[in-house]
DNA sequence: CTTTTTTTGTACCATGTCGAACAAAAACGT
DNA sequence: ACGTTTTTGTTCGACATGGTACAAAAAAAG
C-alpha cells in the first residue's frame, strides 16, 4: 500500500486517457443532452471505439452519471477556491460567478450555459439517480456558498441577523439564472450585470447611498 | 367577417380537440424532453395516430415549438393576474411564485419543473429557433416583474433608487431556482423558504427587525 | 344517392440506435 | 520464442425512430 508503483498491467495498453476521455463525453453530452447524444456521437468524441467505451464506462448511462460526477466535484472544487475566506465576501461571489461564466461561454464556441441544468435537469424526472445526483450537487454548491457566508458572519462582514442557509440558496439561485440564461442566448455582459445586482442583494446594500462611480 | 358563423368544414370531422392535444403533447415533452419523447409517446399522449398528428402540428419539432409558444403564453397570462396591482408587491410575488410550484408540482404525480427548464434548456444548443424563443419567454418573465416593480416605485412601495429591470431579473432568479430545483427534487416546502426568502430581499427588509411571528 | 373533401388507421420504409460477438493486436511473464 | 492477458477494431443484429403512402371512413355538397 506504500508504494503505488507504477507497475504496467499485463495486457494491451489502452489507447486512451480516462479522464480525458470522460472529458470529451461530458462536452459531447454537454451540447445535445443526454437522449440527444448516440453512442456514435460519444465514440467519435471520444475518439474510441464502441467496445472501448463500453468496456471502461459501462452503458451510455453508467458514463453520463460519471460526468456528472466528474462535473459536479470540478465545480465543488472551484467554488472551494473562489471562496477563499482572505478575498471579501462580495469578491468571493463574484469570482464564483466569473468562474461560473468562463464555464459557460467557452472561448470560441457557442455557449454551453450550465451541464447539470441542460442535460441532468431533463433526465431527472425519468431517472431516480440523475435527480438524486442532481439535488445533491445543487446542495454541494449551497453548501459551499453557506460556509462562506457563516464566515462572514463570523467576521462581521455580513450582518448578525442575517440567514446564512437562506442566503446561500440564494447565491445558487443567482448561478441558477446565469446557468439557464446563458442557454438562452444571454450575453455574458448581461449576465454580469444580474450577478452584480444580486451580489449587491447579498451582501446587503453599502452603508452609504451607493453612487454610480466605481472606486 | 362580422358573423363568425360555425360552417362546419367540408371532410370528415377530426376526433381530436387542437387545443387538449397540444396539452398532452406538451405534458409528454414535460416529462423525457424532446429528444427523449419519441412519436408513439407524443402519438399515444394525445390519442391521434401518427398521420393525424403530423397532418395537425407538422413533424415533431414543429409540435415542440407550438407546445413551447403555448406554455410561455399561459405564464405570461399568469403572471399578469398574479401581479395586478392591487394586491402588494410581496404579495404579488408570492402569487407569482406559488402559481409556479402548482404548475411544477402537479397534484398526484412527480415533480416536473418547469417546461422550458426541463426540456427547452437542453435543445436550444444545437437548435436556434428553440434558443430564440426560450430567452424571448425569459424575456417575457422579466417584463412582466419590471412592469409591476415599476408600479411599485411609482407607488411608494418600493425605494425610489431601486433598480427595476435589475430586480425583475433576480425575481426571475427566484423563479428560475424554483424551476430547477422542483427537477432536482427538493420539496415544495423548502423551495416557498426560498421564495419567501428571496422576496424579502427584493422588497428590501421591512423597517423594524423582523420577528417571526405573523400578523 | 353519388361525388367531393377531409380525416383516420394500417402498413410500410429507410435510417439510427444500443449493445454484443469475435478475431486481430499489443503488451507482459516465463 | 511462446503463451497469457487485456484492449482494440470490425462487423453484426435486433429493435426503435421519424416520417410517409394509401385505402377506408365520415362528413358536406350537389
Amino acid at each position: 500500500m506504500v508504494q503505488k508503483k507504477e507497475k504496467r498491467p499485463r495486457g494491451r495498453p489502452r489507447a486512451y486517457d480516462p479522464e480525458t476521455a470522460l472529458a470529451r463525453a461530458t462536452d459531447a453530452f454537454w451540447r445535445a443532452g443526454f437522449s440527444g447524444t448516440s453512442l456514435d456521437d460519444l465514440s467519435a468524441a471520444m475518439d474510441m471505439n464502441r467496445p472501448s467505451l463500453y468496456g471502461a464506462f459501462g452503458d451510455k448511462r453508467a458514463l453520463y452519471l460519471a460526468a456528472m460526477d466528474r462535473y459536479i466535484e470540478r465545480g465543488r472544487q472551484g467554488m472551494r477556491a473562489a471562496l477563499d475566506e482572505a478575498v471579501p465576501l462580495a469578491d468571493g461571489l463574484r469570482r464564483v460567478y466569473e468562474l461560473a461564466l468562463a464555464m459557460y461561454f467557452p472561448q470560441g464556441d457557442v455557449a454551453l450555459g450550465c451541464f447539470l441544468v441542460g442535460t441532468a435537469a431533463t433526465e431527472s424526472v425519468a431517472d431516480d439517480e440523475v435527480r438524486r445526483k442532481l439535488g445533491e450537487g445543487l446542495r454541494t454548491f449551497d453548501r459551499a456558498f453557506e460556509m462562506r457566508l457563516r464566515a462572514a458572519q463570523r467576521q462581521g462582514e455580513l450582518d448578525a441577523d442575517a440567514d446564512p442557509v437562506a442566503l446561500a440558496r440564494l447565491a445558487s439561485a443567482i448561478l441558477h439564472t446565469l446557468a439557464l440564461r446563458s442557454r438562452a442566448g444571454d450575453s455574458p455582459a448581461s449576465l454580469r450585470a444580474t450577478a452584480e445586482a444580486g451580489i449587491r442583494l447579498i451582501c446587503g446594500r453599502p452603508p452609504e447611498k451607493r453612487t454610480r462611480r466605481q472606486s
